[in-house]
DNA sequence: ACTCCGTGTGAAACGCTCGTGAACCTCCCG
DNA sequence: CGGGAGGTTCACGAGCGTTTCACACGGAGT
């Protein structure tokens, strides 16, 4: 463990995120994510208790506007509910808001 | 957390609606709803203790002038009672004002 | 008590959103 | 140059939301 122990964590019910480390954990244990995934489960986590529009995900992760038919925000949605599911089971931990968006 | 945290919410009672980014909770847990549940919601929430008729409910959430025989309005806020009965029994929020409209 | 009319409630039909798997592309690294 | 991981796009099906209908319920006035 390093001295510098000024890391900033999100936490939001079994989930932490370590933005500036790229590490997040879901449960204790650690998550492999690619840089979409992180992005967008650091994004619902930074807003937790909140309901994130597509437009508004996207704007943070990939930057730019949301093209109407682009379905890139739920890929990376489903993404990480699988990997999520994987360590912890029968539970739904992004929550979805019928035309509206995302929710942790 | 970002710095502009300055969502408007709306509160009435056990009520809480955030209208901006979608989200409603009632006794703190947030509610599953739909665009037109939270319309008819967030409609009776900003006009709290007053009577607010159907054409006027259409009219926000809807959009146009209500037909004699749409029971829309009626529908919608009986769903919502429904999903608030889930969370807050034995509670009835949504009043009905027998020739005039609801009020929360 | 009867009747009218407004409201409560369940359900069918339909359209649209979202979930999901897979193909395709791109880039990076060996 | 080849292989693999991640990113993007597409297509199809499942599920949800909206609308509408039909009937039940209940209050108000006679």
């Amino acid at each position: 463990m390093t001295a510098t122990d000024d890391t900033e964590v999100l936490r939001s019910g079994e989930l932490e995120v370590l933005p500036e480390i790229g590490l997040a954990r879901a449960g204790g244990q650690p998550l492999t994510l690619s840089v979409r995934e992180f992005g967008v489960l650091c994004a619902l986590v930074r807003r937790e208790g909140r309901v994130v529009s597509r437009e508004e995900l996207f704007a943070e992760v990939w930057g730019g506007t949301l093209r109407p038919e682009d379905r890139s925000v739920d890929v990376y949605v489903h993404k990480l509910r699988v990997k999520l599911g994987a360590v912890l089971p029968d539970r739904r931990l992004i929550h979805t808001h019928f035309g509206f968006g995302y929710r942790v």
